[in-house]
DNA sequence: ATCGTCGATTGGTTGCACCAATATTCACGC
DNA sequence: GCGTGAATATTGGTGCAACCAATCGACGAT
């Protein structure tokens, strides 16, 4: 059977190892660079398997929380990645003059973004942009249109190949998101954006970075012209 | 010995997975809902031990891209199949990038704000700036100097008047820290930082927008070169 | 046909052995 | 005494095999 009802969620044993780690760090006061115990000696303290406990460190890892360094040990890193994001995540509506701020970092930020991913964008992110444009072109209704719109942004992003800058436009566009506010909700606004994505990606696939941070430029430019 | 040069990142067994489920989603045209085959089989496919292939799964299990049941399989969870597609994209890449990954960033930010900041600073930003520089000339102390050389890059961007750009140079300064690496642990390195600062702040203080920029690209591109 | 039981499947956990990269020790030669 | 380099120990990385726990599925009793 299938039932949709999800389980009290049981903690897994890695679960468990990833907040003694995050509390011993608290406790100990361990800072940026300094080192863990040894996974076997952390497995007994913590009374699981060193899978387990490898578990919890890889999550860790990925995390941007610790680094791995055979031979050496798992090292305590600065701040994650999530605390690089705060900044954008935590003070969303603080009104129009935050709206500006963010697009000033638009401004600064896509157009890079966009001219490294003429350089680093492999085929199947150049693919997932064009079936993007596709699905914006056949798309009239408003919201819809926006969350496209998000899509291809972030897709573009995703596209240089770090992570970092990925989610960082990610946290741009969601804390960027007027509610309500309809910016595609006549033709006219909804043509530009479609040719202003269009002349991007063109610029992408033939690899001209130089095009494709002129073009983002422009296309952010007439974005910031129609919403202000 | 104490080194931070960072190792060609030799690539582990559970990205070298994660990479592979990524294909066979998108081979076999895999969406939300759908299952993974079980581990065992998987681990067999993938040439990889049933351990390395877990960390691989508890990781994308992490990201939100799957979801495990006992008993039951892996589910795919992701949202779409665009969320699925774009997440994966950038996972491929990991751990020791990290510190790549937001130098990367500051090379697209930095110079901006620097731009700005000789367009936008008022009186009281650039005698903050010279303040800072003063002090440095008078500082030997590695640990010291650290300090205020992200002091001078925060206080830059505080002259850009965006406070979102301000929040998101200091993270990113704080997240950057290199774990105990003394950067400023040789007169060379420091005489590099300074006349780097100088240069920077000599153009803001001349509102010349384009040489602010251009000297803290430079500047950035050597602090690179001394770090990895 | 329905329901319950029991076996098979699948993820969760553990233990151990061995490999690979790194750190440490120590003996040797100068 | 002091490098210096080889041997050794330490530490993370990987693989194998067994068993536990939740779930699924087939089969038989009713």
């Amino acid at each position: 059977m299938q039932d949709t009802a999800q389980k009290p969620a049981p903690e897994r044993a890695y679960e468990a190892v990833i907040a003694k780690i995050r509390v011993m760090i608290e406790e100990k006061n361990l800072g940026p660079g300094d080192t863990l115990p040894p996974e076997r000696q952390l497995a007994e303290i913590f009374n699981v398997s060193r899978h387990s406990l490898r578990e919890a460190i890889r999550v860790l890892q990925e995390k941007g929380v610790l680094a791995a360094r055979q031979g050496s040990g798992n090292y305590i890193q600065s701040a994650t990645r999530g605390d690089l994001m705060r900044t954008l995540a935590v003070t969303t509506n603080t009104g129009s003059r935050r709206a500006l701020e963010i697009f000033q970092l638009r401004e600064i930020l896509e157009p890079q973004l966009a001219a490294l991913a003429a350089e680093m964008g492999e085929p199947r992110h150049i693919e997932m942009l064009e079936a993007l444009l596709e699905k914006q072109g056949q798309t009239t209704d408003g919201i819809e249109l926006r969350k496209i719109d998000h899509e291809f942004h972030e897709t573009l992003a995703a596209a240089t190949g770090n992570a970092t800058l990925y989610e960082l436009a990610k946290n741009i566009n969601r804390s960027l998101l007027p509610p309500k506010t309809k910016i595609y909700d006549n033709r006219e606004r909804q043509v530009i954006s479609l040719e202003g994505h269009r002349k991007i990606l063109d610029a992408i696939k033939n690899k001209d970075v130089e095009g494709a941070k002129a073009e983002m430029r422009a296309h952010i430019a007439r974005v910031k012209s129609t919403v202000f």
